[in-house]
DNA sequence: GGCCTCCGTAAGGCGTAACTTACCGTTTGT
DNA sequence: ACAAACGGTAAGTTACGCCTTACGGAGGCC
């Protein structure tokens, strides 16, 4: 069960971001995500881990490699939290401003 | 300008983000965002300085103290440019697997 | 079976982010 | 004007995240 605070580490990190902006442009096996990036395969793997553990991507293996995808229901929930998190946040500052101005007219 | 680089950056710290979670409960001075946080107050300051850097607060200043608060603008435009994130992302997932699907029926 | 490809993991180095204490400027109140 | 409250900043330590190299296991191909 990945926490909406795993997405937001693992989209932290500008290395990362890349790699899953490369999963989600089409499924692709590891070799080809590593190819044409500035750090090593074993790096690469490591990013897709944490972002499988994020929930943002999943892996399927097809004879010795294993394609990586965006993982729909996990960025779905993950859209669903941080949407609520801005509308929860926005809500609460409005309601202060409120309060505070009805305080003091 | 902050980038939403920066607001992911923000958030993935597990302190910060009880920071800028208590700062959305209604505004408040540093001392008193301080208080019953597991943190001295100068690493709040600190941590506020990140937040405000990336948009997500804003500060103004009464007499001696300063009281934070979310910045509405700052969050409806990172709110924005990740909504558009992951709607391009699963977009694009979504074009993969119907050409996918094309390629071998 | 032997070999090669593909990929995950372990171990260690290294930079940097996060925290602490100490200090200083600003503002308020008496 | 002096003292106290409030908070930002500097300096230093420590912990953690990211990267590398080295290795091993699983699967395909001859």
């Amino acid at each position: 069960m990945p926490t909406y605070g795993a997405a937001l580490e693992a989209l932290a990190d500008p290395t990362r971001r890349a790699v899953f902006e490369r999963v989600a442009e089409r499924p692709r096996p590891v070799g080809e995500l590593a190819a044409g990036m500035p750090v090593s395969r074993p790096a690469v793997s490591q990013h897709l881990r944490a972002l499988k553990d994020a929930g943002l991507v999943r892996d399927r293996a097809v004879g010795t490699r294993r394609i990586y995808e965006v993982d729909p229901d996990g960025i779905a929930a993950v859209r669903a939290y941080l949407d609520r998190f801005w509308t929860d946040t926005l809500q609460s500052f409005a309601a202060a401003a409120e309060a505070d101005q009805e305080e003091r007219p």
